[in-house]
RNA sequence: GCGCCUGUAGCUCAGUCGGAUAGAGCACCUGCCUUCUAAGCAGGUUGUCGCUGGUUCGAUUCCAGCCAGGCGCGCCA
């Protein structure tokens, strides 16, 4: 879908390169050119600093190659004005009727206004959250449950194949100490040292020796815990709206070979070597600061060997960009991932991409809540949610960019103010729905058939129709730069708009007047912003109520 | 020591191909509901964009160095 915006944006480049061809111009014409909103309403609705930008290479001041470029940029379809300003800007204004045009693309689109192709047939791994199943899903799991669930939609609205994937650690020592935990809780015996503690241990041993009488050993326990864990792990996420279409078992990694494989591959590449009677890769030839062992002296396979076949197994299951979403504590891993990706063969720059999270931090009652395994006091996804509900946990973990630490204040999420983003923007969608129930009750005509787009020409329909031409731009943006804060901030933004609109625009009739056709097009201009909120809703997995 | 992230209003924070007078919410004042949802709108007050240099028509944005804070640097998983 190509928005007037980029259109214009074409048509001036077009004109651009025209005049460099005539000999108007020297320098070379620039591939694209930007148009930005001015934050300024005089400043018209598009601007583009273009003149400032060819100014040096053509040798003029950039007032003159503004001026140059103005007369024909003005006779440009749906343009009203030109201006210069400043040093040089061109500053657009568009013709109203002709914008307001973009009510009907909307409306036709539906649910897919904003999707766009800039991620067309690209295939993306996206890994988040993967936790070991040994217990629940805390809060830094959370704000990845969240952050990752809504990129996963942003990339698809992209146009790109997304596989959201969630990798279970279910192997190792964290395993084994896990089962004799759950193992000397059920049986009444002393928690193993560096064993895992607290009540959901608890819970745990008695569902698994309720669910298998005569259980024994400690890996029957291990294994029966690790089900009933990771089923509880599923159901929560499943409740928080976040949907994996892969779980991976890092166990089945091992057992299908992929293992050998990956190190096969790696060797093939030249970057394995032995050392002190262990198996290492260069990881150094690609900027890790040190080199990593795969087998250890004692035969076993490190972690690393995993992580490591684990990248060469997307890749070959078609997966063009690996993304991995990771914890701050995790942040050591970007070197050596990216080093993993260039011991394969691979681009680091566009095969791979490692985002890191940073730590998030709960304020209730004006303090702090500490958080610490051993006091007990870990905060879950399940007690969040409990608080203050899923739309406002995971619109407020996904507002903030993830590489700032955040602070979460409970008790503003509990309240249900405009100190809370998550209801200002709701609220919009609310009150929009609202006003459609009282068109229909009065019989308003709407549907296209009914919609002339001369009528919206008011100062607050036009800022509100170029917001919501600017949603499938915010949309290819937060998925090219990996961001869906954006088009939170951008929901927030139009809601703002529109809440303006409401207040100096009358949608209906007001006592005796009779319904008109400006009644009709303001229903369809509701009817649009209804949609584009829902739609960036739905990328945030947040829903749009109809009432509140 | 090395590495990653952060430093913008009293508070919580936005601000990427470098652009015009640096924004929003909260807080604090002032107005606006006998007809659309006031969970709203309009207006007012608030800044050495951590510091110092560099690149250039122009830097909060890019580069270098420094200061401050958070986190991490195992043949652990």
């Amino acid at each position: 879908m190509s928005t007037l915006a980029d259109q214009l944006a074409a048509s001036i480049q077009g004109l651009v390169a025209a005049a460099i061809a005539r000999g108007d111009l020297a320098g070379t014409a620039p591939e694209s050119i930007v148009l930005e909103r001015p934050k300024n309403r005089d400043h018209g609705d598009y601007a583009t600093s273009i003149a400032l930008q060819l100014a040096k290479a053509a040798g003029k001041n950039p007032r003159e190659v503004a001026t140059l470029l103005q007369a024909e940029i003005a006779s440009l379809a749906g343009v009203s004005a030109v201006d210069i300003a400043g040093p040089g800007f061109i500053n657009i204004t568009l013709d109203r009727a002709n914008q307001a045009e973009l009510v009907r693309t909307i409306l036709d689109g539906g649910d897919t206004y904003g999707h766009g192709d800039s991620l067309k047939g690209v295939a993306i791994n996206l890994e988040f959250i993967s936790a070991n199943p040994t217990g629940p899903l805390h809060l830094g799991h959370t704000r990845w449950a969240a952050v990752g669930d809504a990129l996963g939609r942003v990339l698809k609205a992209a146009g790109a194949k997304v596989t959201q994937e969630f990798y279970i650690n279910d192997r190792g020592r964290q395993m084994d100490l896990f089962g004799q935990s759950v193992q000397a809780t059920a049986l009444g015996k002393p928690i193993p040292e560096d064993g895992y503690q607290g009540d959901y241990i608890k819970d745990l041993a008695k569902i698994v020796v309720a669910e298998n009488p005569g259980i024994k050993s400690s890996e029957e326990f291990r294994e029966a815990a690790y089900k009933v864990q990771l089923t509880q792990q599923q159901s929560v996420l499943s409740t928080f709206h976040t949907t994996f279409d892969v779980w991976f078992s890092e166990r089945s990694l091992h057992e299908s070979g992929a293992v050998e494989h990956g190190m096969e591959k790696l060797r093939e590449q030249g970057h394995v070597f032995e050392q002190d009677g262990a198996v290492w890769l260069r990881t150094t030839d690609f900027g890790d600061d040190k080199d990593r062992v795969l087998i250890k002296e004692n035969g076993e396979l490190t972690y690393f060997a995993s992580d490591t076949a684990y990248y060469i197994n997307k890749r070959e299951r078609g997966n063009d960009i690996c993304i991995y979403m990771l914890g701050a504590d995790h942040h050591g891993y970007i070197h050596r991932l990216r080093a993993v990706a260039a011991c394969a063969g691979d681009n680091p720059d566009y095969n791979i991409h490692v985002l890191i999270g940073q730590l998030v931090k709960i304020m209730e009652g004006g303090e702090e809540v500490k958080l610490s395994k051993r006091a007990g006091t870990i905060i879950t996804l399940e007690e969040l949610v409990e608080k203050v509900g899923v739309d406002a946990a995971r619109y407020t973990l996904i507002r903030y960019p993830v590489d700032t630490p955040m602070v979460m204040d409970i008790d503003i999420l509990r309240s249900n103010t405009n100190e809370n983003p998550v209801y200002y923007v709701q609220y919009a969608h609310a009150r929009i729905a609202a006003v459609l129930r009282n068109v229909s009750e009065l019989g308003i005509p709407t549907g296209l058939d009914n919609f002339d787009a001369s009528q919206l020409t008011h100062d607050r329909e036009n800022e509100l129709l170029g917001t919501l031409a600017e949603f499938p731009r915010v949309v290819a943006q937060a998925a090219e730069l990996r961001e869906p804060h954006r088009v939170a901030r951008y929901l927030e933004e139009l809601a703002g708009v529109y809440h303006g609109f409401y207040a100096d625009c009358r949608v209906l009739p007001l006592g005796d007047e009779a319904p008109a056709s400006i009644h009709s097009a303001r229903a369809n201009l509701c009817a649009a912003t209804m949609q584009v909120i829902a739609n960036g809703l739905s990328l945030l997995g947040v829903s749009a109520p109809e009432r509140m």
